[in-house]
Formats: structure tokens, sequence, C-alpha cells
DNA sequence: CACACAGTAAACCGATCGGTTTCCAGAAGC
DNA sequence: GCTTCTGGAAACCGATCGGTTTACTGTGTG
């Protein structure tokens, strides 16, 4: 195992990758035992389960973010940028290894909006949709607040295609992504699809 | 509580909704306690909680199809009837009552996509975008397959965002599938109904 | 009447749950 | 030396898990 890094990193990184795989449902001794920490560290370093499950989820959100996002290097136009998003989205489920955005998944296991791991999936969610928003402002877009709540539901929807593992379809969330900026007007630069 | 209906009844009843509203780990104690049934008559009707799982998922199907599909005397334009959905879940989450597609949740709770419910599950999407695809066929849409998945994605995607409980948008479902059947050229004038 | 059957209530089983506590090994500070 | 602190191993706690079994109460049907 790895006892490098700290307690405290162990089993937040144990509790990302197991909460995700197994659901939150997985319990507090299998976690420690993955992440070779005590119960007793584990209690002293968190108040309880439920924190852990926040914690854990909020530690992932950067490096998930830079996942998915383009950087600020990457200066391709709006458009683009955007479609990235989709496109890492449709490799990881190609690779197979793709469960859902463990963010949506997470608070649908918990059930409750009030759960602090619930308030950090809306957070992150919101994030999503933020990113989506700059970049259309960016470009110039009409209406870019709704629009970027559609490109998040277009995110969320080839999610939950991931999950019950619907009849796959390769670049589905891409080409639904690319349809809807196409009809608000949000073009690359050279092509000019209009609908009809 | 109801003692109306058979204790089969009252089971697959209480476990639709409290497996909706709970999660498929609520215990069955409690279960058979709202079911008003013991559990010696549980375990005499099915196998197991994992069986009662699907079987109760699969029970809500036809209820939950008719809540959503238009019946077949709605006469109007295939692209109404395919927006139809898409107004009647967009109702449903401004009712608030509203905690997301059940075989979704179900499917990411239960995590083993090989567990009888994840079946069900999988059976039901399907079927949501065979309804999709009906539609765009008789209107005569290119590419009604890829079309009818991706209207089965926006409908996934209203649903994650009711359950994170993001910033509510009224119509939004509506407004991304119209935008998509205006991308692809499904209008409204189109009435390619079967008979005429 | 007797008999069978359907079904509930509740005890029971071993396992596991979230969480606490005890005990002990090792490293650091003096 | 001795002490102090961190942290792992494991026992322990009451509650609950899925599932089984026993005991009892109806309610027909001959």
């Amino acid at each position: 195992m790895t006892t490098s890094a700290t307690p405290r990193e162990r089993l937040l990184d144990a509790a990302g990758e197991l909460f995700y795989r197994d659901g939150v449902s997985i319990g507090v001794d299998a976690l420690c035992k993955a992440a070779g920490v005590s119960k007793k560290s584990m209690y002293q370093l968190f108040r309880s389960k439920d924190e852990l499950i926040a914690e854990s989820l909020a530690s992932r959100g950067p490096s998930y973010q830079t996942l998915l996002h383009p950087g600020p290097e990457d200066d391709r136009p709006a458009r683009d940028r955007i479609l990235a998003v989709f496109e890492r989205q449709d490799q990881m489920v190609v690779e197979g290894n793709y469960l859902g955005c463990p963010y949506v998944s997470t608070a649908i296991e918990l059930k409750n909006p009030e759960h602090p791991g619930s308030v950090v999936a809306r957070h992150f969610k919101q994030q999503l949709t933020d990113f989506f928003h700059r970049e259309l402002v960016k470009a110039g877009a009409e209406d870019a607040g709704t629009l970027a709540i559609q490109l998040t539901i277009i995110f969320d929807g080839v999610s939950a295609r991931a999950v019950v593992r619907a009849q796959p379809l390769g670049g589905v969330g891409v080409a639904t992504a690319a349809a809807l900026l196409d009809a608000a007007g949000v073009r690359s630069g050279e092509l000019a699809t209009q609908a009809g």
C-alpha cells in the first residue's frame, strides 16, 4: 500500500476511489483498510463518515476540473474549448472506466440535498455551468445563461447513459453539444451550419 | 394503511415509493412495515431483496410510461408528442417531488450493471429511446437513431439537474429538446402520421 | 366440527454498520 | 534515561443488515 503520503491524503484518495466505484455505502472498515489507516486516525481527522464523503468529493474537484476543462493555455475559440469538455467525457466513456459523474452519482446516493456531500456536488455542477457560461460570453452568444445550463444537462445526460450502460454511440456528447451550439449560432469561425 | 390490495401489490407499491425516496439501501424491515406485510410473506413472494428491487422497478414501468408518453389518442404531430414528454418532466420538476429518473437513480445506487434492477433500468431507457425513435421516423427525420439517443440524453440530464437541486430554470428540458429538433429540421408542420 | 391455508408479529441468526476505546510500537524532544 | 506524541491493530459497543423460523390468528372449505 501507499505509506508515503499522510494518513489524511491516503484516506481522501481511497475515499475518492471507493466511494465512486462501490458507492458511499461502503463501510469505514473497508475504507480504512484500503487506505492503510486506522479507524482511530480516521475519526481524529474527520468528524464522521459524512464529512469524509464531502471532503473527498471536494478534494477531487481541482483534478477533475483540470481533467475536463481546457486550461488557459488552450487558445482555441470558445466553441472548441466547450466541445473539448465533451470530447474528454466521450473519451472516458469509450475507455470504459467511466461510471458517471461522481458528483451526480453521490448526490443521488445521498438523497438528502442538505448533506454536505450534496452541497459539494451542487457546487461542482455550478462550476461546470460557470465554465460554459464564461466561454459562451466570450463567444458573444445570446442567452448564455440558458445555453450554459443546457450544455450542463447534456453533460449529465451522457453521464447517466454511461451508468446504465445503454448501447454505446461514439461521440454523442460532442455531437449533441455541437448541435446546440450550432442552433444558437455559436460558430468556430468558418463553418456556418444554419439549421434548416 | 392499505390492506385492500394483496400483499404482493402492497409490497411492490411500498418498494416503488421507498426505494425511490430513500434509496435501495432501505432495510427490508422498514419496507415490510410500510407495506403492512410480514417478512415471512415477503420472502415467500420474492426470493431476495434484489429481486424485489428489480420487480418493483419493472412493475412501475407501465404507469411511468403512460405518465410520460402521450397515448395513441394524442394525434398531434410527432414533434409535439416528443416535446410532451419533456413538458411532463419539466412539470414534475417544478412540482418539486421529482427526485430524478427512478431507473437511472437505482442503476447508480446498484453499481453492478448485471444486477437485475440495472437490467430493468437499461430496458426502460431503451423503451424511452424507442418511443423517440418511432416518433422521429414518423416525422421523417434524418438519422432518427442518433436523434432519439440525444433526446434521451437530454431527458436524463434534466433528471440529474433535479437531483442535485441546481438553480431551477423552468422549461429547460422542452427548450433543449426543441432546439435539437429544430436543428434537425423536425418541424411541427411535418405531420407524417401513419395513416394521414 | 376439523382441517388446511394465508398471513402477521416477533424472536432469532450471523454479519456488518458507524463510532469509541484500549493497547502498544516507534519517533522526537529534553 | 524519560516523556510525549502520532498512529496502527484490534477489541468493543449498540444498532441494523438480509434472511429464517416459530408461534399464533384469522378465514374459508369439507
